[in-house]
DNA sequence: TATTGTTATACTCTATAACTATA
DNA sequence: TATAGTTATAGAGTATAACAATA
């Protein structure tokens, strides 16, 4: 039952040099599935809850441009948007200023959604980090800020 | 006609405060975002990868190991193998002493995908890392490590 | 004509439930 | 009976192409 992969002892085709990029990567992508694992039933999906972040950050936005930031194609933020709207967590709004746009609002119960949702979130990787030793979460914070600018650019 | 949201301009609701878990998750999921945008057309899917790079640790497994590994639901892993198995990078054998199991292999064509796939993978972050300073690359080292422990858990 | 958003449709990856073969 | 794997089916999230409305 093999479950803890360990990164020390290569097989024997696997001879190349372990570099920073294929370590990162394969740490992240794991890390993040598990993360997403916790994810309960009521929960909203990843996609979901980027775009109440990135409304509660940046204030109202169109559907194109929430696209745009999260990397989507417009038809799937219209999707996304949708739901969201049919929960009661957004409300679409008309552009006074060009009537061929939609402007996207976080209404106060998208507010409370995202609290309460990140809240759940966090819970199995705060336990999960209460379990390592200072160091190691001194690490992870400083790693946190580099992840940050790497992905942002 | 806004089309770039300013992530450098946080609203005034924004006030809650970082905890590790939270600035982690945020910084996890991103960066594994911004990795995942970078696959090419003809590339393997993450889970794909991900089982040939089971594989290639850990030898020869049936398909119920590698569901428990990657964490998903064996029907799931049948669907994955069986596409591996039609690219012809993994091979199904049956298991001489129990009859219920299938072995799966990884054929000499799947151990190369696992080399190419990875290098143009791995492409995309290796630039963005060679604009960091060496103490950040070691606080990713280092982080790397951790996370694997945290994702092993 | 170009732009914004939507609808129609399809593909991928995941899941649960039911089935087959073997232990 | 219990276990390993598969088949059937469905749901979520994504995409492209075509369309409507507006600039």
């Amino acid at each position: 039952m093999p479950t803890s992969p360990d990164l020390r002892t290569p097989n024997p085709t696997d001879d190349h040099e372990p570099s920073l990029a294929g370590e990162l990567r394969i740490a992240l992508v794991r890390t993040t599935r598990r993360l997403r694992a916790q994810r309960g039933e009521a929960d909203l999906s990843e996609g979901q809850l980027a775009v109440l972040t990135t409304l509660d950050r940046h204030g109202p936005l169109t559907p194109g441009q929430l696209a745009e930031h999260e990397r989507i194609r417009p038809p799937s933020m219209t999707r996304t948007v949708n739901g969201l709207a049919d929960l009661g967590l957004v409300r679409k709004a008309d552009d006074p200023a060009d009537a061929r746009c939609v402007v996207v609002h976080l209404t106060p119960e998208g507010s409370r959604e995202i609290e309460v949702t990140r809240r759940r979130r966090d819970a199995w990787l705060s336990v999960a980090l209460d379990e390592l030793t200072d160091e190691e979460r001194a690490t992870l914070h400083a790693a946190a800020q580099v992840l940050l600018k790497v992905a942002a650019r």
